[in-house]
RNA sequence: GGAAAGGUCGCAUAGUUGGUCUAGUGCGCACGCUUGGAAAGCGUGUGUGUCGCAAGGCACCGCGAGUUCGAAUCUCGCCCUUUCCGCCA
């Protein structure tokens, strides 16, 4: 969500930023609209200015007819007006809500995820002189994850973490929850049911509420429950990330200029309903319903210089656990074409998947500006007394099951068993340095 | 699951026979006086949003409808919170 009145004066710059990320929005018709509604609004508060007058009166002496009359009549006019107005106010949020962020002018301009571009490239993809297995056979000649007794009890996608597995995936949450910590980000473990104002400040549902929204997101519909013949509804839904429960954490608050900016790394378990991806990454751990993961989230005072100073450090981070667990890696800059509405900037993050014989996804930093900060309604006092919206951005820490993925298939050894980063040695029971048979 | 209470401009509260509440008071906060400095004391100010160059207008007493010339105050629906009991991690 932006400024009205900043889009008023940035039509064209806006209009090229939504075509560059394929966002189709009418900006002349929001401007008619904002006009229109003004003029209404403006129209309201006259006749209400007459209908405040006219109440004042009454109270000094009781009304004549005259007044009761024409109170009457300015009565069926406002009736009239705000009508016209809550439906044209209901049009303009909708617009609004599309309205998308213009991106930083040095972001690449792209149709897709085909032209982003590769910025960093770091370790060299490992070569084996055997056979490499991928996670999956890894994972059942060892032991440590069941998918098919996970599809039995979950359903498709579904699977269980199993002796070393488990540790490995507690292993790397304590990993990077220590990291954070020592970074100065300061841990939480938010609600992962959370109600829909939190979704949509994050931008989660593409309009306005959870039925405009495409995908990714569960509801919780177990509210549904007939009593004495009516029906209690129950709007839950479950986050995909930590990210919306972080952000939500200030929600209406306003915050004190010298305590920004704010760090916040949370553990969460994540659900995402993977609707609309049928058929894509069906086995294995890459793409599964619910897992664990850290994640990283700033707010700071509204600076362009500073949240880009803040979203590189956060990247930096999450480079040096992908460096220190021993994972090769690059970093993508995400063109337009690939970023979502409320995106100034992002950066992907990919590790080295001998499976894949490629990069898989293990992270994404994101910096919205107050994009989500104006859906959240969070602000901070400046120096001046003045109230302004924060910035918000964000940033994988680690992904468990892709972490797993890029550990098991990199570390394997000839003999099948798989060596455990050093880093992660302390928090594995025993302070295992391999898992074998 | 059962029962009850309640949601007022940062926090705490007043306000329920509808009109003097465009919301009072206390705390907090800001500025000033006082002081060697501070505390106390005294004085002034202090909600949010929106339209407007401004003066100023309008809206908001959880949300939404309704009754009325007029609603924080009455009616209905919804949401949320708290407490007690029961069951349970």
């Amino acid at each position: 969500m932006l400024d009205i009145k900043f889009i008023r004066e940035n039509v064209e710059a806006i209009a090229e930023a939504a075509k560059n990320k394929n966002i189709k929005i009418d900006l002349v018709k929001l401007i008619e609209i904002d006009e229109e509604r003004r003029k209404l609004q403006a129209k309201l508060d006259e006749i209400r200015t007459r209908k405040n007058e006219l109440a004042k009166l009454g109270q000094v002496s009781r009304p004549t007819d005259e007044q009761i009359g024409e109170g009457k009549k300015l009565k069926a006019e406002v009736g009239k007006i705000e009508e016209d107005l809550n439906k044209i106010n209901s049009e303009f949020d909708e617009l609004m809500v599309q309205v998308p962020t213009i991106t930083a002018k040095d972001v690449p301009v792209g149709k897709d995820d085909s032209e982003n571009i590769e910025i960093e490239r770091e370790g060299d993809p490992l070569k084996f002189d055997f056979e490499p297995k991928d996670h999956i056979q890894l994972a059942k000649d060892l032991d440590i994850i069941d998918f098919d007794r996970g599809v039995k009890v979950s359903g498709y996608r579904g699977y269980y973490m199993k002796n070393e597995g488990a540790s490995l995936q507690m292993a790397l949450m304590m990993y990077a929850m220590d990291k954070l910590t020592q970074k100065g980000f300061t841990l939480m473990i938010p609600p992962t049911l959370v109600k829909e104002f939190v979704l949509f400040g994050s931008g989660y549902f593409s309009g306005k509420n959870f039925n405009e929204s495409k995908d990714e997101i569960y509801k919780i519909a177990n509210g549904e429950i007939e009593v004495d013949g009516k029906t209690n509804k129950e709007n839950k839904f479950l986050i995909g990330t930590a990210e919306p429960s972080l952000l939500a954490y200030h929600a209406g608050e306003i915050l004190e200029k010298k305590n920004l900016p704010l760090k916040f790394c949370g553990f969460s378990p994540c659900y995402r309903s993977e609707i609309g991806s049928y058929g894509k990454d069906t086995k294995g751990l890459y793409r599964v319903h619910e897992f664990m993961k850290v994640e990283q989230v700033c707010l700071c005072e509204a600076d362009i210089d500073q949240a880009e100073k803040l979203h590189k450090e956060m990247l930096e981070i999450s480079k040096e656990m992908h460096r220190e667990i021993g994972l090769p890696f690059r970093v993508l800059e995400i063109c337009t074409g690939d970023m979502s509405a409320g995106k100034y900037r992002m950066f992907d993050l990919e590790a080295w998947m001998p499976s894949r014989n490629g990069y898989g996804e293990t992270g994404s930093a994101s910096n919205f500006l107050d994009w989500q900060s104006r859906r959240l309604n969070v602000k901070y006092k400046d120096e001046n007394g003045n109230k302004k919206y924060v910035y918000m951005l964000n940033n994988t820490a680690i992904p468990s099951p892709r972490f797993i993925i890029a550990i098991l298939e990199n570390f394997q050894q000839a003999d099948g068993s798989v060596i455990i980063p050093e880093v992660l040695r302390k928090w594995m029971p025993g302070n295992a340095n391999l898992i074998k048979n």
